[in-house]
DNA sequence: TGGACATCCTAA
DNA sequence: TTAGTTAGGATGTCCA
């Protein structure tokens, strides 16, 4: 039988370990496979003689089932030949961390390996068996289900892997519960009842898509409400659907915060005066559980996958509010239903219109987290990096990189018989810390400021994995610098040595150029697939293989990684640098001009003469970061093409001309790429700019305007702010109307200042700042907005929102430090506390836009409208006015100088 | 008043 | 068992 593999851990069976693995077939069964005969092991090195000390530990240790001598690579560094090391077996997996620091002390000098490797880790890598992967199991032994809550249990110690890309018909149920608070405050579990559960399904769960459960009777609901006069019995009967339905991915919003956590503590609550409750929710007899890691809770259960789509909306949407309601709108453009938390303990009471609204309420929730995980798709990426890195899938959906790294890297050292670190204890990954302030980064190009006509950008595909690669960088070739011969190694500019390939060929080399194949492999099958569902799978595939991809450069310098090096980092990070300045160098000086002649790019010294209808295009590179750079075109007279003499094809036809010239200078397989033509550029500083952008497409081109880092991407910044800008930057950069811009500000200030909260309700709206309440308040030095208004929440309500969350707020008017005068946005709308038009004005709108417009010469006076003060800063102004500003931009920048004399731009500073 | 520092959030 | 990295801009507080 095949079945996906979507659970994995072991049990002991005559204190021997036995490994499930759970999963689920092709044709719909859940299924357990239990595989017996795996054994827990470790390594250790040591001085003298192995032989000896092993038998030595094994007269001491009689958890020790075995000893033997083996060679093996160190994990770090080259090294010429393996060396002799002890592999340890242990009758039990718990046996490893209970003797590894007693034996760690017996070894001296010597060290242990493997020691912290979860066995069901160790049984996958070791098996060669993935998270998300499907394998082969012979179903003729008959085993009794035992506790297990699977469709088929079988055994089979003779599993083999299978080859295929679809997954299985997987079952998806969301819950949510309800709890009936003191008084509109936060319920406790010692003395707040469960009164409702709500179930989605995807399949249906006996035709019903959703089941509410409520602690009460209720007259004239459907039939898919279960009611209930005990909560116990309640409870009882949310453990037995689920265990009935089955599911393999458990989701909701916000359950590994709240719901799950309250759960349990309520269980145990109510087994105290003798519930008799049984909280089996997984595929076996073990109950509900969750474990507190410093201010994070990690919920699992047996044989299923908790997925809470809180975190993982968290990771992949830039928001400015997380709350159930505020997702659902935003991604799915579906209201929540609403009951606020003081009005619930009324709408609990009634026996009519409003506790039907309540039940309402809350089957929509769990109704929209199934969707937000379904219809978001949020699943797809976490299966791909499972399949790809053979992390289960419960550990690539709450784990990080580190995990998917360490999992590849460790299998890969298994095949070549090195040993794995352990995990660096605090005191090493504090150590690491401090080495890391050597660590430097990318380079950033200084920014050619103002706005630029017809530039190219170029970038690098996957920079610092090619480098790598190229330079083969790696934990298995870096050696002490000055031990190797010159001939035989690579020198980074962090002077930073590698033995060459030919030497020995690092297994992250290996790795990466592995997941690159498969990246293009993948990307051609894309291309080829017939059905939906195989494109998705495909689509998610490359994704996984590009976030991988590009983590091992992250993980070579993160303190707490099992392997660490800063040499390696550093190496990585200095041929980027050295790799942005030459192309900057080679755009600018080597190549410096490229002729158009019949559509095809010359370098200048590819035509030996010259005709009349030849394009010579100017190279400069206006600006680049890390791996990217944009490359201006101008006319042979350092001038702005004109109106129509420099097409999008144009564009291109130099873009992939430069990308391949430089690309010809460069180790294999790294490559400069020509990404996209920009008609305008809108450079403001480092790492902040607009574009409008046209990429190429199968056929023709696909234009819109990019905004990095400017305010309008900031989620601290009002969405009057964000509005009001991407308003002028699309003015700026698609028209060129500086004129309109101005007076589309001047006449938003002139609004906002004499607001009226009535009729611009819609601006109200938009002047809500967000912050991220990201520690604790006591760690806070400074005073901070966000920080006012959760004292103030807590003040009032006696409940403080969560680290972590977003917190909306205004700044009402009045004296002193506008920290001080922040405040909650619903308690300002309740009380009719008045706003601070001039913060907003003078803080939120002016300076950005000013930025922006102040490369074209306007002033904030130009901008600062009033229509209630007329005369002094009228728009109209006078010709002699005019000309001053204009001068002033003359004597701006370099290239708005340039701009300036020219015909095609005079509209740009009509105004 | 002005510089150091804290904080937030983004680019890559 | 449980958190990839540095570079960099902008704002506002704190304190000399």
């Amino acid at each position: 039988m095949n079945f996906q593999i979507l659970d994995a851990d072991y049990f002991r069976e005559e204190d021997r370990p036995v490994v499930r693995l759970f999963g689920r077939s092709d044709d719909g069964k859940s299924v357990c496979c239990l595989v017996p005969g795996f054994e827990p092991y470790f390594y250790l090195s040591a001085s003298g003689d192995l032989q000896k000390l092993g038998q030595t530990i094994k007269d001491r240790f009689d958890v020790v089932k075995d000893i033997e001598v083996v060679e093996r690579f160190e994990p770090i560094g080259y090294q010429e030949t393996k060396q002799p090391m002890l592999k340890v077996t242990t009758f039990d997996p718990r046996n490893v961390p209970e003797i590894r620091d007693e034996v760690a002390e017996m070894l001296g000098g010597g060290k242990v390996y493997e020691t912290d490797i979860l066995f069901r880790n160790r049984f996958l890598i070791d098996k060669g068996f993935k998270g998300m992967g499907w394998v082969s199991a012979e179903t003729d032994t008959d085993v009794s289900k035992g506790d297990l809550l699977c469709d088929h249990v079988m055994r089979s110690s003779e599993l083999t892997e299978v080859d295929r890309i679809a997954n299985a018909p997987l079952k998806y149920m969301a819950f949510d519960i309800e709890c009936l608070p003191h008084d509109g405050g936060m319920p406790t579990p010692d003395v707040s009842p469960i009164i409702m559960v709500s179930f989605s399904f995807e399949p249906a769960y006996k035709g019903h898509s959703t089941i509410v459960l409520v602690k009460k009777e209720v007259e004239g609901v459907d039939d898919d409400v279960e009611m209930f006069t005990e909560e116990a019995d309640l409870l009882n009967r949310f453990f037995e659907i689920i265990t009935e339905y089955d599911p393999d991915v458990i989701t909701g919003y916000n359950i590994n915060d709240f719901d799950v956590p309250y759960i349990v503590d309520r269980v145990k609550t109510l087994n105290e005066s003798g519930g008799g409750i049984r909280s089996v929710v997984g595929r076996d007899s073990r109950q509900l559980s969750y474990r507190k890691i410093i201010s994070r809770t990690m919920v699992s259960i047996p044989g299923r996958v908790v997925v809470d789509a809180l975190p993982l909306i968290r990771q992949q949407f830039s928001l400015k509010r997380y709350t159930l309601r505020n997702v659902s709108k935003e991604l799915l453009d579906r209201e929540k239903l609403d009951v606020a938390p003081a009005d619930m303990e009324e709408h609990w009471n009634d026996s009519g219109e409003k506790i039907r609204k309540f039940i309402d309420y809350a089957r929509r929730d769990s109704e929209l987290a199934l969707e937000l995980l379904l219809k978001l798709k949020l699943l797809d990426k976490y299966i791909a990096l499972s399949r790809v890195s053979g992390v289960l899938l419960q550990d690539t959906v709450s784990g990080g990189q580190t995990n998917m790294v360490e999992h590849i890297l460790m299998t890969e050292f298994g095949k070549q018989g090195r040993v794995m670190s352990t995990k660096p204890d605090d005191e090493t990954s504090a150590f690491r810390r401090k080495q890391n302030e050597n660590l430097k980064g990318g380079a950033v190009l200084e920014p050619e400021k103002g706005l630029h006509e017809n530039v190219i950008v170029l970038d690098y595909k996957s920079l610092y994995p090619t480098i790598m690669m190229a330079h083969n960088l790696c934990y298995t070739t870096v050696v002490k610098p000055g031990t190797y011969p010159e001939e035989d190694i690579i020198r980074s500019p962090s002077k930073g040595e590698f033995v060459k390939p030919d030497i020995f060929k690092g297994v992250v080399p290996s790795v990466l150029e592995h997941l690159l194949d498969q990246r293009i492999s993948t990307k051609q099958l894309m291309k080829k697939a017939s059905d939906e569902g195989e494109y998705r799978v495909l689509d998610a595939t490359q994704l996984a293989l590009k976030i991988l991809l590009n983590s091992f450069y992250g993980y070579s310098g993160y303190a707490r990684a099992r392997l660490y090096s800063l040499q390696m980092a550093n190496s990585v990070t200095s041929i980027g640098r050295g790799n942005i300045a030459r192309t900057e160098d080679i755009v600018c000086n080597k190549i410096g001009r490229i002729i158009l002649r019949d559509n095809v790019a010359y370098l200048t010294d590819e035509v030996s003469d010259s005709r009349e209808d030849d394009k010579v295009v100017k190279l400069s590179v206006a600006y680049g970061d890390t791996d990217s750079v944009f490359v201006h075109c101008r006319n042979d007279c350092d001038e702005e093409f004109a109106e129509g003499e420099f097409s999008l094809e144009d564009s291109a036809l130099v873009g992939r001309k430069v990308a391949s010239i430089v690309t010809a200078s460069l180790p294999d397989p790294m490559e400069l790429e020509f990404e996209a033509a920009a008609k305008r550029v809108l450079l403001i500083a480092k790492k902040r700019y607009a574009q409008w952008i046209f990429e190429p497409t199968n056929d023709g081109w696909e234009d819109q305007i990019k905004v990095k880092g400017l305010e309008t991407v900031r989620r601290d910044w009002c969405e009057l702010t964000s509005k009001m800008l991407n308003r002028v930057l699309e003015l700026v950069l698609k028209e060129g109307d500086i004129d309109g811009s101005v007076r589309h500000v001047r006449e938003l200030v002139d609004r906002v200042r004499n607001l009226d909260v009535q009729k611009d309700a819609d601006i109200v709206e938009d002047l809500v700042l967000t912050k991220s309440f990201s520690k604790s308040p006591s760690s806070y030095k400074n005073k901070q907005p966000h920080l006012t208004v959760v004292e103030n929440i807590q003040r009032r309500t006696g409940v403080r929102p969560a680290i972590g969350e977003r917190i909306p707020f205004v700044i009402t008017a009045g004296k002193g430090l506008f920290v001080d005068r922040a405040e909650d946005p619903e308690y300002v709308r309740e009380h009719n506390i008045t706003l601070d038009v001039d913060y907003y004005i003078q803080k939120q709108m002016l300076p950005p836009v000013e930025r922006i417009l102040g490369v074209f010469g306007v002033d904030v006076a130009t901008l600062n409208h009033d229509s209630k003060q007329k005369g002094l800063f009228d728009f109209d102004r006078s010709p002699e006015e005019k000309v001053e500003t204009v001068r002033r931009t003359c004597r701006g920048t370099e290239a708005s100088a340039q701009q300036a004399d020219q015909k095609t731009q005079s509209s740009l500073f009509d105004f």
